[in-house]
RNA sequence: GCCGGAGUGGCGGAAUUGGUAGACGCAGGGGACUUAAAAUCCCCUUCCCUCAGGGGAGUACGGGUUCAAGUCCCGUCUCCGGUACCA
């Protein structure tokens, strides 16, 4: 997936970024190169993290853990990516030492944009460019260190996984979820292309492409679509029962945003048609008193009189070249035109005008509103921007009567007036029995609506799945199940056809084909590939069982697996990629082949990593850090540690190269430490009271992706132990092993020099005693009036009358009580006593 | 505007069910070692006042609850992320 970073354009070949100076600074007293390099050598000689099935695992002891797979793009690695990835592999190893089965793949999403792109300026296929930069990703993910089952991984590109991809695209269409239709996209002459929203600028002189900046107007297209919003209740339930941050379900609710209101007929009052309207608030149905069309509304041409004709259509050429952004954002003052034409009111017989303006969209709702101008904002403006009649259909309290001395809309709720027999009922009452009585009359009825549509599934491109679809001459075919893969073929040009079709029109052989149902008639392959969305749809499904050649994984093996317990990524996937994601498992769920209904029980953010100085990483700022020169300075120890340490993982934070060093020097010190020659001696107890409450930290922290201040406990742990002449093996043998999922090169060679064989994954976790995690001394805070006058250290068992007595004698204390009336004594045991003087 | 999140030293950040604010690290200061420097080790480091015992203030701001508030409640401001004529 693509990281919301400035991605490097058109130029595949790998650039080193400059060198922050100080990373040459870099002294090291360990042989970090040595040490990293011989143990992903050990890693992966012998296959140290793959993993297999194996049913004696009970359920609750098998983990899914998933990190977003990256798109190679040529810019390789950047250091947003090693922060999750470092997360979830300490997590890995941390649950393997608890004796868990734990499933931790990694792929690439290889299918994009900026392969095709540069294949357009330099002719280099997108396979070649796309596969060299996966051996850089892969290269560079490998130098981190993270315990991935390599056996595991997919590439979206590959003819044996897009296989599946076009299969689960044929089963939606099989059950009618994937359909062609004609919807306004931005196409750009000049490109000789349809771009998709994100590729298109607002900009002062009109929309224009990203690329190039040629103007873009929306035609209609024929284009397949998925019709996720079948989905739409579904993917709203769905989000209840997962444990996500609450954001990203709010963002997610938001994007679908279901209404609920009801529909409602208005017949034109020459009787030209009626004009169907959407409404939350079928209540102010008597304030309505105007009504607007979108102004590419079908209807628009039959109702509009001669006399308003030439505005009309001056005003749909306008609305035409506006972007969606311009319409809505940038627009602040409202326009639009009477029609001429006259509608009436169901509930009064009002006649009421219809105008058209471009603040009402088409694709929303029925493309139509009545206008209540006294209780919507919108509605409001217009209505002073155009004179037109303003009638108050809700009371609130303390409000004017007269609408003339209204300066704004009243949207909320109250007891409706002016609306002959309702009036006097509530907002609520009114739209349950105005519902009722529109059902009765045939005027309406209840009515649903989302804000999300059926998704854009083609794209005019050659580097993505091609469709599995033919035209014949009674309609669509699909391929058979049984004959995909559909391969890319290989073509002269990247460059699109010009036509709005994809580079592969022009490959004759390939388009031209008998129909696959047999019937001996030529047809012709339908050209539009897939978006980049559809690989990662369903990639973890794939990691299950990559090598399978006859489904896309075996029903044992996502039993044994899903659902994905932990899913780490960027915040910029939250609505796209995961609601997609979420809408094919549901359909897979629907279909029989997956277990669950949803796919990922628990998401984490990473938060970003920002550049020195917290303002934002970026080629042209020249403080892009690339992960390679920091392995290469510091070592990957210390760069995952670093990047852990740094603050919450969720969090965004600023890069510190004196931090990084920091960390360095922490575990050069574990190091060095390591050296000293080791003691069978019993340790002083007050350090075995702290390894077991550092054993306790680590834990739990670790296990909460706490991994800042389970570090920190570490930092603590070998200060004290640093102080010491001995080295005691009862403390550091178990140190080793909790460090070892932080730091897991410098875990096994210190786990092998105190002559154990490797891999030091393998161990089991330590345990701690929780009486030795309680100090036996403690420090007890005496306060008078809420206020620290004293400390006293007393046994950490000392009760409260006791402490109380304690308190009571003390000099200091008796400084701020004397004379005073003691009026209240709190006593916390191990904690404080608190006098309350007057 | 709406939705979500966050405001703690010079900086990144700690702080259990309300119970010692500032753990750990960075930066800064002092000292040790060294011919010297680097590296390393030790100590100090929220701010203000101080008779050197301490005292006062302090977790964006203003209120409140409480013996006790960074933590809970009400209001305000700022910043970040998302979204925006969605009827």
């Amino acid at each position: 997936m693509q990281l919301t970073v400035p991605a490097r354009r058109g130029n595949a070949r790998s650039c080193r970024l400059q060198r922050p100076s100080l990373l040459l600074h870099a002294m090291s007293k360990y042989p970090v190169g040595d040490i990293e390099t011989k143990w992903q050598n050990y890693w992966e000689t012998n296959k140290t993290f793959k993993v297999t099935e194996d049913p004696a695992v009970p359920p609750e002891k098998r983990r899914y853990i998933l990190d977003m797979f990256p798109y190679p793009s040529a810019a390789g690695l950047h250091v947003g990516h090693p922060e999750g990835y470092t997360a979830t592999d300490i997590y890995c190893r941390f649950l393997r030492m608890r004796g868990y089965a734990v499933l931790h793949p990694m792929g690439f999403d290889s299918f994009g944009l900026a392969a095709e792109t540069y294949a357009i300026q330099t002719g280099t296929h997108p396979r070649t460019t796309t596969e060299a930069n996966i051996n850089t990703f892969r290269r560079q993910i490998k130098s981190l260190g993270f315990s991935y089952d390599w056996d595991r991984e997919v590439s979206t590109h590959k003819a044996d996984y897009y296989r599946w991809t076009q299969w689960i695209f044929l089963k939606l269409y099989e059950r009618g979820l994937a359909y062609v239709a004609k919807v306004p996209v931005w196409y750009c002459e000049a490109l000789g292309t349809v771009l998709a929203n994100e590729e298109v600028l607002a900009t002062p002189e009109g929309p224009r492409s990203e690329r190039g900046n040629h103007p873009v107007e929306r035609r209609p297209l024929r284009q397949w679509m998925l019709k996720i919003t079948a989905y739409a209740d579904r993917l709203l339930d769905g989000l209840e029962g997962l444990d996500w941050p609450e954001s990203i379900k709010a963002m997610q609710r938001n994007w679908i945003g279901r209404s609920e209101g009801a529909n409602v007929r208005f017949a034109m009052s020459d009787g030209s048609g009626d004009i169907e309207v959407f409404t939350t608030r079928p209540d102010t149905l008597f304030g309505a008193t105007y009504m607007v069309l979108a102004p590419e509304h079908p209807l628009v041409g039959k109702i509009t009189t001669a006399h308003q004709r030439a505005q009309v259509d001056a005003y749909i050429e306008r609305a035409k070249l506006k972007s969606d952004l311009e319409r809505t954002e940038l627009a602040k003052d409202k326009t639009g035109v009477f029609t001429g034409g006259y509608a009436v009111n169901p509930v009064n017989g009002e006649k009421i005008p219809v105008w058209i303006s471009d603040y009402i969209l088409l694709s929303y709702g029925t493309g139509a509103i009545m206008a209540v101008p006294a209780h919507d904002q919108r509605d409001f403006e217009f209505a002073r921007q155009f004179d037109l009649k303003i009638v108050r259909v809700v009371a609130h309290d303390g409000e004017p009567d007269d609408e003339s001395d209204m300066t704004e809309a009243t949207p909320g709720e109250g007891v409706a007036v002016n609306s002959g027999r309702f009036s006097g009922l509530t907002t609520l009452e009114f739209k349950k029995q105005i519902v009722e009585w529109l059902e009765e009359k045939g005027l309406g009825s209840k009515a649903v609506n989302y804000k999300l549509r059926d998704w854009i599934f083609s794209r005019q491109r050659y580097w993505g799945e091609p469709i599995p679809i033919v035209h014949c001459e009674e309609g669509f075919v699909p391929i058979s199940a049984d004959d995909l893969p559909l391969r890319l073929p290989e073509v002269e040009s990247y460059t699109p056809a010009g036509t709005g079709e994809s580079p592969l029109a022009a490959v004759e052989d390939w388009v031209g084909v008998d129909c696959p149902d047999g019937s001996g008639q030529r047809g012709m392959r339908e050209t539009n590939t897939m978006p980049q969305w559809a690989g990662s749809c369903w990639y973890f499904l794939r990691y299950l069982d990559p090598q399978n050649d006859k489904e896309l994984a075996s029903r044992e093996k996502i039993d044994y697996w899903m659902p994905v317990d932990l899913y780490v990524g960027g915040a910029e996937h939250a609505v796209l990629h995961l609601l997609y994601a979420r809408f094919w498992h549901k359909v897979l769920f629907d279909l029989g082949v997956v277990n669950t209904d949803e796919p990922f029980m628990r998401l984490v953010n990473q938060g970003m990593i920002l550049g020195e100085g917290g303002v934002k990483m970026s080629k042209s700022l020249g403080n892009v850090i690339n992960p390679d020169d920091i392995v290469d300075s510091f070592g990957a120890d210390s760069m995952r540690m670093y990047e852990m340490f740094m603050g919450p993982l969720e969090i965004a934070k600023p890069w510190s190269t004196n931090g990084l060093a920091g960390v360095h020097r922490f575990l050069d010190r574990v190091y060095r430490l390591s050296q000293r020659p080791l003691s069978d001696d019993a340790p002083p107890d007050n350090l075995v009271r702290l390894l077991h409450k550092t054993i306790k930290k680590v834990t739990e922290d670790t296990d909460t992706l706490a991994f800042n201040t389970a570090i920190a406990q570490m930092m603590i742990f070998v200060n004290e132990l640093f102080k010491e002449e001995e080295l005691y093996r009862a403390l550091w043998e178990p140190f080793v092993l909790i460090i070892s999922p932080y730091a897991p090169h410098l875990g096994e060679e210190l786990w092998e020099q105190l002559g154990h064989e490797p891999s030091v994954s393998k161990v089991t976790w330590p345990a701690y005693d929780e009486t030795l995690t309680r100090d036996e001394i403690v420090t007890v805070v005496l306060q008078v009036n809420g206020k620290v006058r004293n400390r006293i250290e007393v046994s950490a068992d000392t009760p409260a009358d006791e402490l109380e007595r304690l308190a009571l004698g003390n000099d200091r204390v008796q400084q701020w009580t004397l004379d005073k009336e003691i009026v209240k004594c709190i006593t916390v045991p191990g904690k404080l006593v608190n006098l309350v003087v007057r």
